[in-house]
RNA sequence: GGGCGAUUAGCUCAGAUGGUUAGAGCGCUUGCUUUACACGCAAGAGGUCAGAGGUUCGAGUCCUCUAUCGCCCA
């Protein structure tokens, strides 16, 4: 059934805009998924959010444009080519670069377009003929592009500087690829001998391997118990180089001995303490993680067996002063989890600074609002400490750096076409740069890249800025911010003008979901179990901005159960719509309808639309998806339609029908209910439409129905009041049944004394008698009086209700003193009530301050309370008699 | 070390500008094969809104502190 209408929306064109510049755009632009990827949950999140709002709004007759597309993941995907050659025996080595990325390409081209189809299954409405690729051929212009803009401007520069390097993936990575944890390790403390002689130093390290890298040892010069040092020498332990004891405030003041170590090549801090007091850097291992040639005798050893053999020699050598447990964070690789290494090489960095800026006063102004709004101040922490950020990687497969070398003059070549020749002098032996970019690089530009830019075209003309990122709150950095600079800076315009980021999708248990663990749950499996709109509405459903939530069964079944019901009720209506004849004309745009019930059913309808347009303009999908259950299932399926039934039964009234207002209210939900479950509401509303005189206004298709709008005329209190008085009267009466145990079928008498509202009963007679199993049901305070004289013979029980009574008569079944125990219990939470409203009024405070339509209910609500016991009082003394 | 979030029914979570006796789903209890639906219907039990203090006529909601758990940044 999904694939059927996935097809038939496919089919129809619906999900491809028109550039129509009468019509608002809406433009949400999907975070590109790796081509390598598999379908996760946090994919799932994403599209099912998107992919309301986008329906909302291509509803209410924006031109939508939701742009699908996928990254080529750099390190993730040329790890999985590897893996499959290597299952063939060959090396990337092997084939060499351009094979090997043929390889990848081949992989892409057989594999590439699965997390598509995996997209498709939940339903997104995105417009496949613009999906889009980031090694495609426009976005990898505008990478190029935005390299040598940058260039230019002095923004993207070449650097000899210290660099986190994963040894495994053997690149190096952005700050923000290198995750921290806290491990236990030992602190090392490490006698260093004056080259004099004439004492010592102790430094203190958690990794005592890198001393083979060592360039100075460094005390703060405020430190007194060191200022003698400053300007001496001491002998590195293992190697006996000569270091020179520096002075640098950075070395904290009571942390460890004091004394630090200081390695430049290994160590971001002690990397620039050597560039302040301009030390040697030595570089102490291989890009493979093992030790080189600078190890002296350690050369070749992994940098853990180093750590293991240089503290066994200080030990033996004395030098070793003490090692104390400790613990210290210890950075990983995002990708692979191995331990990442600082060592200096050269790498193309972003200069930042100029480009937070801009980005940061967009968010400050409110050009572009990010919800939650608390994460703004995560946003402006990040953009106001913001760090070079290193974009080159030592991979094969990606956007190659466009950069050409000269051989003979040793000048960068940067421009937007390749060169031919040497720009800057004759000879012009040319090499181009091996690297390859970050992805994220790529995907920075994504919210315009994909529109056309650098092309001057009409997509982004009309549809930027886009106007909602939707996506993690954990890639704020990786992606939201950058794409925020990137995209005033070759926009002039921030590319969105709301972030909405939601939270992580976790296990049962509350854990995050992570295939180590193994707790992950497959969406496409759910799917299978439960269909696709169980699995939107159930991750959509009480969840709010920015929070994380946990998934489980429990929810899916009863998301799952809600669809069922939907399903259940729309067939039962639509049966009754088989042969309605003329009933049904102008069913589509109803009169204002005269049936109490029917104006009841309008009035609540166009409230809750009412609801709904605010909820979803606020952002609170879930509060809205809960406003629209509850309407049609405790309401309109409740009630409304078990109370149509008796006038579908009858077959008098025929010009009082409640089928045009059966038809109107279910279309009217189903369209409200389209953007959460998009499936099972159009298969049910292209059924309906089957059986209905045709609406001149309704499309084909569900998806490009108008979404319903409030029409306050249908707003109508007397009918709600009534309504909610029938809905009392019939509960109280089931209650009591149950409380008397009288079998569900088993018709019994009732005695209604409504003082104020007896018409109302009258007119609704049927309903009550049919929802409560009540016959004969009688009217009035005479009636009522004489079934008081049954009272007196404890055959009778008496509800108070808010504007009256109802009387059964019930036999033998009535156990007096427990009745007069229940009436007594009632009067005194009445008393509780009215001793609290009346302390309340009668405060002059509260009477001055509060506003008058507070005041004004109070009093309502105590005549109210009065009344009722009054009538509780009534009941009590009959019971007396 | 700095920042953020969470703490509401047995469980999972909602509670817009402070204003009735705080809601839902699931679970639980009781009764129902009522011709749309047992993936259902009806009735019911269940909460000191983490703790303390404050602002206010009025606080789950605003402020301060504390506790526990989680996350981010350094």
């Amino acid at each position: 059934m999904e694939k059927r209408i996935y097809d038939f929306w496919t089919d129809g064109g619906y999900f491809t805009p028109e550039t129509d510049h009468d019509r608002e755009p809406f433009t949400v632009i999907m975070p590109p998924p790796n081509v390598t990827g598999e379908l996760h949950m946090g994919h799932a999140l994403t599209i099912a959010l998107e992919d309301l709002m986008v329906r909302w709004h291509r509803m209410k007759g924006e031109s939508t444009l939701y742009l699908p597309g996928s990254d080529h993941a750099g390190i993730a995907t040329q790890v999985v080519v590897e893996r499959m050659l290597a299952g063939e025996g060959v090396s990337r080595h092997d084939l060499g670069r351009d094979g090997f990325n043929q390889s990848v390409w081949q992989w892409v081209d057989r594999y590439g377009s699965r997390i598509y189809e995996q997209t498709k299954r939940i339903g997104a409405s995105c417009d496949w003929t613009r999906a889009a690729f980031t090694l495609d051929e426009g976005p990898s212009a505008a990478v190029r592009t935005t390299f040598v803009n940058l260039y230019k401007k002095g923004l993207i520069y070449r650097g000899e500087r210290i660099t986190n390097w994963c040894p495994r993936c053997h690149t190096a990575l952005s700050d923000l690829e290198v995750k921290y944890r806290e491990e236990n390790g030992n602190l090392y403390q490490i006698r260093y001998d004056l080259e004099d002689g004439s004492g010592a130093l102790i430094v203190a390290t958690t990794r005592p391997e890198t001393l083979l890298g060592d360039t100075a040892v460094a005390v703060n010069p405020e430190d007194e118990r060191y200022t003698g040092y400053i300007g001496k020498c001491v002998i590195l332990p293992v190697l006996g180089r000569k270091l020179p004891v520096i002075g640098d405030e950075a070395v904290e003041l009571g942390f460890g001995t004091g004394a630090l170590k200081v390695t430049p090549g290994h160590d971001l801090t002690d990397f620039e303490i050597g560039q302040r007091n301009g030390l040697p850097t030595i570089s102490v291992m291989n890009l493979d993680g093992t030790l080189n040639s600078n190890a002296g005798p350690y050369e070749g050893q992994s940098m853990e067996e180093a750590r293991k053999n240089i503290v066994a020699q200080l030990e033996e050598e004395g030098l070793l002063e003490m090692v104390e447990p400790y613990k210290h964070s210890v950075g990983h690789c995002d990708r692979c989890d191995i331990i990442v290494e600082p060592i200096v090489t050269k790498q193309w960095y972003v200069r930042m600074e100029p480009l937070a800026k801009p980005a940061r006063d967009a968010v400050a102004n409110g050009e572009t609002r990010i919800i939650p709004d608390r994460f703004a101040k995560v946003y402006f922490n990040w953009m106001d400490n913001i760090r070079d950020w290193c974009i080159s990687r030592q991979l094969w497969w990606g956007h190659r750096v466009p950069v050409w070398y000269c051989d003979d003059c040793d000048e960068p070549i940067v421009e937007l076409e390749d060169p031919a020749s040497c720009t800057h002098c004759p000879n012009g032996n040319l090499r181009q740069d091996e690297d390859v970019l970050d992805t994220w690089f790529s995907s920075a530009l994504w919210t315009h890249s994909t529109l056309g830019w650098p092309r001057d075209t009409d997509d982004l003309d009309y549809f930027y800025p886009t106007s909602v990122m939707e996506t993690g709150y954990d890639i704020i950095f990786f992606w939201v911010a950058r794409m925020m600079m990137m995209g005033i800076e070759n926009m002039g315009k921030p590319p969105f003008h709301t972030v909405y980021l939601h939270g992580l999708v976790l296990d049962p248990e509350g854990v995050k979901m992570s295939k180590t663990k193994g707790n992950v749950l497959d969406p496409l499996q759910l799917i299978d179990m439960y269909g696709a709109d169980a699995l939107r509405f159930a991750l959509t459903i009480g969840n709010s901005p920015g929070n994380d939530q946990r998934l489980n069964e429990q929810k899916l079944e009863s998301s799952r159960n809600f669809a069922n019901k939907l399903w259940n009720a729309a067939r039962f209506v639509m049966s009754n719509l088989e042969d309605a004849g003329s009933a049904l004309n102008g069913w589509y745009s109803p009169a204002l309808p005269s049936h109490r019930q029917d104006r009841w059913i309008m009035s609540r309808l166009n409230r809750v639309a009412a609801q709904v347009d605010r909820l979803m303009h606020d952002y609170q999908f879930g509060e809205a998806q809960r406003t629209i259950h509850d309407f049609f299932w405790h309401e309109y399926a409740d009630w409304y339609i078990e109370m149509a039934k008796i006038r579908l039964r009858s077959d008098d009234d025929a010009d009082d029908s409640p089928l045009p207002y059966l038809a109107y209210v279910l279309d009217r939900t189903l369209r409200m209910l389209h953007p959460f479950m998009p499936f099972v509401t159009e298969e049910i509303w292209q059924s309906l439409k089957e059986r209905v005189p045709p609406d001149p206004d309704a499309p084909d298709a569900l998806i490009v129905a108008e979404y319903p709008m409030v029409d306050a005329a249908y707003f109508d209190d007397d009918a709600e009041e009534d309504i909610s008085l029938v809905m009392e009267t019939v509960r109280s009466i089931r209650n009591l049944r149950a409380e008397f145990r009288i079998q569900q079928h088993r018709r019994i008498e009732a005695v209604l004394d409504l003082p104020q509202d007896g018409d109302v009963a009258v007119a609704e007679a049927d309903a009550i008698k049919m929802l409560a199993r009540v016959e004969p049901l009688k009217f009035g305070a005479a009636a009522n009086g004489a079934a008081s004289a049954d009272s007196a013979n404890g055959e009778s029980v008496s509800l108070v209700l808010s504007k009256g009574v109802v009387t059964i008569p019930l036999g033998g079944l009535v156990d007096l003193d427990k009745e007069r125990e229940r009436i007594r219990g009632e009067i005194a939470d009445m008393e509780r009530n009215r001793d609290r409203l009346n302390a309340r009024l009668g405060d002059e405070r509260f009477l001055s301050r509060a506003p008058g339509e507070v005041v004004e209910r109070e009093r309502e609500r105590l005549a109210g309370i009065e009344e009722r016991k009054s009538r509780a009082e009534d009941v009590l003394a009959r019971l007396d008699v």
